[in-house]
DNA sequence: GTGAAAGCGCTAACAA
DNA sequence: TTGTTAGCGCTTTCAC
């Protein structure tokens, strides 16, 4: 990489003289500016990032730290994200928590020292689990702003931007009342997770006001072979009329394990699930899904954490954006 | 953030002393040591590593460049990336070429400011389908190095990780000659890419050498009805009783498809798809797959650059490292 | 209109 | 054992 030391020398001009002829400044006379320009031009000369990071002490990057990339909404979000920041000329770093506590913490430590401006990120399981959350705190205190979004910490003040999980699977529960179900179950592989928690109770809220069967609760954990319960789950529950899956892969395996056990989706069994349009591709019938729109709930965290990088004196309150779903429906339900 | 500077003055030496202390040199006092490890840990000092990086020309941190965040097996990619680097102390920045040739121009040349040491990646669709090779090739001149993992430009002298693509369906396909399979399809929505070419080629190579039927081959496009394309595919050819996907969701959807027309899966029409063991759970049979390892396809990626970024003296040879896909035996085959 | 110099935070060669 | 100084590449204030 060429610098400007190398170019003011073959210009025989000094190193401020080229620096401000490249940016245009008044001083400059245009003869110089235009020489400037075209040797820099013909060593494709660029301004070296780190130097101008050290001098203007902000980098232009964002650290993302996601639970999960393996995770179609959270890539998704990820996606989002770089979007909206490359629109900015935000760099973005990414670091996998891996839903562990230790990873977070080291990952909000180790780009805690200049790498980057500031953090979006989604909390990692077990930090829920343990409600911790201390190392946000301290990295926020420091001056680095953080932006949650859909699974956030709610103690911690700091921009977020959330799902409004609670009304998804209200309002899906009953849009399958009305479909006359009268049995209808809810799956989930979410339970450790606030999101996972408000998905259950609006369903429960939905069952309740209606006074059907509050008993058809199916857990599925990490190490579970998830087709296998599910399988048994509908066999043992046969009256099972309606299902509600808080992730995307429960509500394919549910659509193809009906299938599977001779029943007709969705004149005997209707499906339901959080999932985005590639997913929904992935059953015959297709399924009816909740769509989280991961991208812009990406673009929306890199605007909120953008526009605090950028007014920083301005101080503003801190808020929360509840990006709204959407109920598609498609051909697992009536 | 405190700095050197702030400690050096706190505790009446000077900043370089500080320095020295904290990177335990053998010139400072014992007693002076504890001092400023003292202070440092109670102000919970970290080096600048803008700084350092400026210093010492190197930021530890890596470009990457992905065509799809979205597509399972680059995300994994990325994960097994951003693992590998880790370990070795490096940071990860994440662009998304979106399948554009602009947008990867833009990312290495954007990031070629000094923001990274280095670049891995996948080389996007439309640069493989114009042929472009010049802006790797200027990325590499400038003296960053470049990794190609999956989708590779083999006229750019650089080190690679690929799959054995052709070997794969070469395999795939003749064992399903073994099963006695007579009519064996292959579907691909890679038509434009190296990877999509090599694996039609195995296939075809295996038709060819058993006398099967050449003419069951299904391109799928992006903007296509992947469902209904597949369905009527199986319709139109009742003869099929194998299929070869090039991709995760062909054969899931390849499945679920003759499922539906009322075919027993693996009993009437086999089915083997390149997919990721998460992948083969949205099926029930579960489908048998051909597994490309994209975890250790990005480590060894990471170990790479690594390595070439650790010998910059040495200037190694290139080299390609072919990564072997295994094909998992489930139960949408015999 | 152009250049010298300081400084961002750090390391390291050299001086004391 | 500790301190001084230069320098990484850049911007910017202040002299000339």
């Amino acid at each position: 990489m060429v610098t400007l030391k190398q170019l003011a020398k073959e210009l025989n001009v000094s190193i401020s003289t080229v620096s401000k002829a490249l940016n245009n400044s008044e001083e400059i006379g245009e003869e110089t500016i235009r020489r400037v320009k075209e040797l820099a031009g013909l060593y494709n000369y660029k301004p070296n990032k780190v130097a101008l990071s050290l001098k203007q002490n902000k980098t232009k990057t964002i650290g993302v730290i996601i639970p999960d990339i393996l995770n179609h909404f959270l890539a998704k979000v990820l996606f989002g994200i770089e979007r909206e920041a490359a629109k900015y000329g935000y760099n973005i770093i990414t670091c996998i928590s891996n839903e562990s506590l230790d990873q977070e913490k080291d990952s909000l430590r180790l780009l805690a020292n200049g790498s980057v401006d500031g953090f979006i990120l989604s909390v990692a399981e077990e930090t829920q689990v343990k409600n911790e959350i201390e190392h946000f705190k301290k990295t926020i205190s420091q001056g680095l702003p953080i932006v949650m979004f859909d699974r956030v910490a709610h103690d911690v003040m700091c921009d977020k931007v959330i799902v409004d999980d609670f009304d998804s699977t209200y309002n899906a529960t009953k849009s399958m009342v009305l479909e006359k179900r009268k049995n209808i179950a809810f799956i989930t592989t979410l339970d450790g997770l606030s999101v996972g928690k408000l998905r259950e109770r609006g369903y429960k809220k939905a069952i309740l006001e209606h006074n059907l069967n509050p008993n058809l609760i199916l857990k599925v954990k990490k190490k579970d072979d998830h087709q296998k319960k599910i399988l048994n789950f509908l066999k043992k529950n046969k009256t099972i009329d309606g299902v509600i899956a808080a992730d995307s892969s429960s509500g394919i395996i549910a659509i193809n394990a009906a299938i599977n056990l001779g029943l007709k989706v969705p004149k005997d069994i209707s499906v339901i699930g959080f999932a985005s349009k590639s997913d929904s591709y992935h059953t015959l019938p297709k399924l009816t899904t909740i769509r989280q729109h991961a991208k812009e709930i990406g673009a929306y965290a890199a605007q909120l954490l953008i526009n605090r990088l950028q007014n920083k004196d301005a101080e503003e309150d801190i808020k929360t954006k509840i990006v709204k779903t959407t109920l598609i429906k498609s051909n697992s339900t009536l």
